[in-house]
DNA sequence: GAAACCGGTTACTTCAACGATACCGGCGGT
DNA sequence: ACCGCCGGTATCGTTGAAGTAACCGGTTTC
C-alpha cells in the first residue's frame, strides 16, 4: 500500500496492443491497475503512467470520478495533496481486466503468428 | 444455425455505452456474437448490425481475418456467396465478451446513477 | 433493356480523443 | 529574491477511426 509504484509497470511494448481491449478510455484500465493496491497521489500516477501528460489524466481520473470508480480526497495541507482511490465498483473492474489480460497473454501468440502468415 | 439473426439483436441503447469496454475495433465483439451460432454472409451479417456501413464491416472483417479471428470463405456461384465462420482464436473471445457484458450489466445503474449525482 | 442482388470499393468529410508545450498560484526552503 | 514542489490549466496541433454517398461488375429476373 505505502510501496511506490514501480515505472515499469506498463511495458511501452504491451501484450494488449496485439489485439486492444479496452476498457473506458485509453487509460482506465491502467489507473484501476494502479490504485489496486491502495490510494495514490496524483504524482504517483504520473510514475507508472509516464506517457500519459498531465491534461489527459486530469481528464480521465474527472470521468472516472463522475463514474463513480474513483473518489477523490483533496487534503488542505502544504505542499498540496490529493488522493484517488477506488471504490467498490472500481474495484469490482480488476476481475474483468484481470481476465482482458489473461486472454492477452494467452492469444498474443497465435495472433502475432497469423499475422506474419497473412503477410508471408 | 440456420436461423435468422435478430435485426434487434444490438440494442441501440446499448448496455455497454455507459462505460464502453471495447475489444479490438468498435465493431468486432458484435461480430464476434453474429458468428458464434455458425457462419454467416455478408448480407447476413448487415442486418443486426443496421448501423454500419459495408466499407467499415469490410476493414472489420479484413482485420478480423488478418489476425485469425474469422475465415473467409467465397464460394464460385451465382449470386456470389461469402461465409464468415469464427476461428477457434475468435471463439475463445466469447468467453471474455461475456465477462463484459456482464460486468456492463451489472455496473449500469451504480455508473448512471453516479453520473446523475455527479450533476445534481 | 432495365432493374435488382451480391459483395464489396472509392473518394470525401467529420469529429473526438489524444498529445505537445507552456504556464499558473500558493507555499516553504535557502 | 528566487527556486522548486504540487496539482493541475490553457492553448494548440495531430491523427485516425468512423461515417456519407456514390459507384462497380457479373448475373439473373422481369
Amino acid at each position: 500500500m505505502a510501496e511506490p509504484l514501480d515505472p515499469e509497470m506498463f511495458d511501452p511494448v504491451c501484450p494488449s496492443s496485439a489485439l486492444p481491449v479496452q476498457i473506458g478510455d485509453k487509460w482506465t484500465a491502467m489507473v484501476v491497475l494502479c490504485l489496486e493496491a491502495g490510494p495514490r497521489r496524483f504524482s504517483e500516477l504520473k510514475v507508472p503512467l509516464r506517457a500519459v501528460t498531465p491534461k489527459v489524466l486530469t481528464q480521465t481520473l474527472r470521468a472516472m470520478q463522475r463514474d463513480g470508480l474513483v473518489t477523490r480526497t483533496a487534503y488542505d495541507e502544504n505542499p498540496p495533496r490529493v488522493e484517488y482511490a477506488l471504490t467498490p465498483l472500481g474495484r469490482s473492474l480488476l476481475t474483468l481486466i484481470d481476465a482482458a489480460r489473461a486472454w492477452s497473454s494467452a492469444a498474443r501468440c497465435c495472433l502475432l503468428q497469423a499475422r506474419a502468415e497473412h503477410s508471408h
